[in-house]
DNA sequence: CTACAACTTAAAGCTGACTTTAACGCAAGC
DNA sequence: GCTTGCGTTAAAGTCAGCTTTAAGTTGTAG
């Protein structure tokens, strides 16, 4: 009776053994207990599994994850690992959402286009940046408000 | 007189060399004019370079770029092309900031976490992970609402 | 003649989160 | 004693979109 074996775990929380394996190699897991060469884990590595899934749905990179196991002193409860980690976060999605709102802009912009052929967008295209580059250059002449 | 070399192009359009090499050799720009080995431009590569640029800014990969360049009957109007891909990325981006709002949603509440230590987070999630899989298995059963 | 800058190529390197492969070990069942 | 089916490792491969490197070519200036 000797716990349970890496695909054991895996199947439990739908992961690949060379996932496990690598989150060992990395330093995210401890370095399992050995039975004649292979890897016996007891259930606190679900534990352990769950939060990094957990961790990982909600968009932390393993860097991050590494933070919140590690990153902290040693008595600092889990509630403010979370809390530190997830302010940052959100703020980092706040950002990538406005981006992305920014991208739908410029987007149905495109769909507005009228040009038949590419390069014809690309000459508009072009002359355009020409015109921002020179604006940038001397900034005292205003280019006509569009 | 013999048009301009790869790295003047470059500089227009604020790309790297490697870069333009790089769209030539995937096919998304066409095989330039050599003078003594050497590429030359002329420059329509400026039109084709822009549309490239603002196609990346809007979020298209190149693959999908190619697409826009050759994934239409020849006589496809520029306005179409660029519709037909907006629409689609438009879909995705949707999709997308679902995905960050749903996520965010995690964030929030992981940010009530209440845990001292990692584990106990983890136990939690692992147990209802389990009842969910429970759940889908024999879905007769409800879990009782939370 | 030589140095130098700018170009050329193919191939390798970078990022992150793994997976795949190759070569091997170990225990159980026949 | 042999096969089957797990497990092990280190190293290489994957994806995109380039960049970097190494080694070689070309044209110009001194």
């Amino acid at each position: 009776m000797a716990g349970l074996t890496i695909s054991q775990v895996a199947g439990q929380v739908d992961l690949r053994p060379s996932a496990i394996r690598y989150y060992e190699r990395i330093g995210i897991l401890p370095a399992a207990q050995r039975s004649s060469g292979q890897r016996r884990y007891d259930e606190t590595i679900m534990y352990r599994l769950a939060v990094i899934q957990r961790a990982r749905l909600i968009g932390f990179s393993l860097e991050e994850i590494r933070r919140l196991f590690f990153g902290f002193r040693t008595n600092t409860p889990a509630s403010k690992r979370w809390a530190e980690l997830s302010r940052q976060k959100l703020a980092e999605l706040k950002t990538l959402v406005e981006h992305i709102q920014t991208i739908q802009g410029l987007l149905r912009r495109q769909q507005n286009c009228r040009c038949t052929k590419l390069d014809q967008c690309g000459k508009v295209m072009f002359l355009k940046s020409c015109e921002q580059h020179a604006a940038k250059d001397n900034p005292q002449k205003k280019t006509r408000k569009s």
